[in-house]
DNA sequence: TGAAGATTCAAACACTTGATTGAAACAGAT
DNA sequence: ATCTGTTTCAATCAAGTGTTTGAATCTTCA
């Protein structure tokens, strides 16, 4: 089967990219896990290269879909508690949403820490689609902070998930003990 | 030279480590940069993991050696800003230490944001030596937290200060403006 | 059914990786 | 100068990398 074959490639390499990091994601690790052959990454792919951006696309606007799902849902008087629980609601709240929004969420994470030159790339859609209306709604939460200083602390917040994500084998937030440090922090990291 | 071949080897490894991370750290990219052969790596070091072991343990020392002078100069009564000013000295104060320890902060940083296995092994003796007073006096400034969270708080600052070292070329404190960034951060992440 | 195109596959490609070898060059002491 | 142990070097190794090939196999549709 001709899609099917496509489909779970990409899907292993977003397992491998999220188990291993880019570096280590090897073609032939791909394909065997994907019960296919090597030539086909290059057949349905053109090369190892664009796989593996493709592999982080899709994880990009899986993830970002959803989340801008949520974050319309929320009421514009919400405070930044609930905010910040909608925005890190992969990572704070694993039983509401899908184990695979939890996976993509980390291997972005992960991606965006190792400095993945394919994830590199969508920085800037990453930035229009994901950020920016993050960034807004934050802005209107913290008056006391400049939006330049919003987006620093955004990425230094996001930057340190990931690498707890990192470090971990398991989320940071799988005991509620940690969910809580998790929320508190990223609070404290705002409202200073 | 026979001292002067390893030293030249390590100081080329702890630069590549810092420009490229670990996993893309190649052992001829190491020995060109030293002028040397590839076989006197595994003369002197015994293998690249060994190589690569050493030059993190090496900055490990260093940078601690460096650090806990400055934190035994702090005064007990010190607020916690002045705390924050030395604990990231290499990262906010870029005139007051040499490049030098500049660069082996960052290069820990990166090596402990992309989970090198040989720094891995030296986090016990990290902890020992660099976390553990760090903790001990943060938690005397912090009474309103209790020392898990602390813990916590302190890997997650720092990983999102590695994490912005590394996604930038510069250090994210080469600007003024972004080193009060910094510093207001920090200091947020832990009053909150 | 049979021809045409899409897809898979084993095999090989050129290249890079870390490691090893044995000879050469060097050092210092006698 | 000669011997001895240390250090360097070019060359080679096996294993692993991404990529390509051409034949085999499926699918599709006339």
């Amino acid at each position: 089967m001709a899609i099917n074959t496509a489909a779970e490639i990409l899907e292993a390499t977003q397992e491998l990219l999220l188990a291993r990091g880019e570096a280590k994601t090897t073609l032939r690790a791909i394909t065997e896990r994907a019960n296919a052959n090597v030539a086909a990454v290059n057949y349905h792919f053109g090369s190892r290269d664009q796989l593996i951006r493709q592999a982080y696309l899709s994880a990009l606007t899986e993830v970002t879909m959803s989340q801008g799902g949520r974050l319309q849902a929320l009421s514009a008087d919400a405070d930044l508690e609930a905010f910040v629980n909608i925005w890190l609601g992969p990572l704070l709240h694993p039983d509401a949403v899908s184990k695979r929004e939890r996976d993509l969420w980390t291997l972005l994470q992960k991606g965006s820490v190792e400095n993945a030159p394919q994830l590199q790339e969508l920085m800037p859609s990453m930035q229009e689609m994901e950020v920016s209306p993050l960034i807004a709604m934050l802005a209107k939460k913290l008056p006391h902070l400049e939006q330049s200083e919003i987006v620093f602390r955004h990425n230094a917040v996001l930057l340190g998930l990931g690498g707890l994500l990192r470090g971990s084998n398991e989320s940071p937030a799988d005991s509620k003990e940690s969910r809580r440090f998790v929320l508190r922090w990223v609070l404290a990291s705002f409202q200073g």
